[in-house]
DNA sequence: TAACGGTTATTAATGGTATTCACTTTTGTG
DNA sequence: CACAAAAGTGAATACCATTAATAACCGTTA
């Protein structure tokens, strides 16, 4: 009887995923806010209303496919550092913002998902704490590296991270136990996400912007802050 | 006669003022993505194909505000220098910075409208170039600074900005040009480029990025991270 | 003053969207 | 085989932008 269930399940847990495939697919199409349930269902075979099966409103596929993106996006950047020695921190950290700006250009409509204006009136509220973690599970590698590299001395925390004010202080202590790595220092944490926000609004512009596209090269204008942001953590080698 | 005609084109840009006016006034209200001709018409006391006579479209409604909001931003940083004096270059950085977020908290709606996902299915390719001069006229009051300051040999210019990749470069030239301050040093330019880069990460986090919102302070991590960024351009005094 | 011309607004219609509800079909199992 | 739950359908509602044909208005000019 457990049989039966798993087998009911298991089809609808298909069913689900193919219905995110196809969303995927129709974004990267049409762009993230043309996503339609109409044109889902048309492409799925079925009707509109069958959708809601599955998933309770536009909103909560939406929702859904975001979450599924932050995963991949921190899936994509902890393989990228793949065969790089532990101690090459620079060379972790460097491969990690070129992994960051490559998911993003195969992910343009993903990516407008996550950073994007939030979806219509999409009322989060009872999702807000998933993306929380969601986002914080993307930030996990690049915490991991900074973390590392503090630890063997080799990095640069600027005055004004050591004494943080009161609240950032404490935003700081929840990043660490969502992390769960308590013994993360907060200096460590406050550049990683500084430095993750910086490399956002680069690439976002670079995506998304009101400006010429020449403006960033072919990732050359990224590549370059990548490094200066290295050198100026005390990552760089040379 | 040309009273008359002076008359009526009057009257039409005072009904496109007021169009734009509820449209900002209904973004604050239910959000940037959530503008509706028909709200607008209401709200006026007119019907939805009425509004057609002023602009061709919804996306040429939003094109205009786009364009309102980046003249509003620019003013409001021109403003916020007020009567630092001109040498103080540390000071008119951080009050650049200080109206950037405050503009962008103010007006949260238009914000989304130029940094956010472009609304729906808007085709722009006629208007690109608008956007690009707007932009830019957005960041003269940094560049000002920031070329100020090197002429005074109180910029600090990393390394990998002093030899730009050619397309980096191209694109900085252009900068100039479009700015028509050709006397701006290219590597000033790239720095007053990507440090609105970051200012723009950091704000649109706060306002609609998925992390908790303590995580910003009320403006506390901004001001901390200015503070980094004014010490790093080599502009703070202390 | 009366008629004309252009501007502005309206009504009606088209095709798109998400969503709800009542109903039917399918499906897997006891 | 027959039953119950799950899945899917069709019709209806209420929005949305956009277009076309039509009516009202308004300033000027004959």
């Amino acid at each position: 009887m457990t049989q039966t269930l798993n087998r009911r399940q298991r089809r609808r847990r298909e069913t689900i995923e193919e219905i995110k495939d196809i969303a995927r697919q129709q974004m990267a199409e049409e762009g993230a806010s043309n996503l339609s349930l109409g044109a889902i269902a048309r492409a799925m075979g079925m009707t509109t209303p069958a959708l809601y099966r599955y998933f309770e409103s536009r909103d909560a596929l939406v929702a859904a496919l975001v979450v599924d993106a932050y995963d991949s996006m921190g899936g994509a950047m902890e393989q990228s550092m793949g065969v790089l020695p532990q101690d090459d921190y620079a060379g972790r950290f460097l491969a990690l913002m070129h992994a960051y700006r490559g998911w993003a250009l195969e992910h343009p409509a993903e990516y407008a998902l996550m950073y994007g204006t939030p979806i219509a009136g999409a009322d989060l509220s009872g999702e807000q704490e998933r993306f929380q973690r969601a986002v914080m599970r993307s930030m996990r590698a690049m915490v991991e590296v900074l973390h590392a590299a503090h630890d063997a001395g080799r990095l640069t925390i600027p005055n004004q991270y050591q004494k943080p004010p009161a609240a950032v202080r404490a935003a700081l202590l929840w990043m660490q136990s969502v992390l769960q790595d308590e013994r993360a220092p907060l200096g460590a944490l406050a550049l990683a996400f500084t430095t993750w926000l910086r490399a956002d609004g680069l690439i976002w512009q670079e995506l998304h912007g009101h400006l010429p596209k020449t403006l960033f090269g072919h990732g050359e204008l990224y590549e370059m802050e990548s490094r200066v942001l290295a050198e100026r953590l005390g990552l760089a080698t040379a």
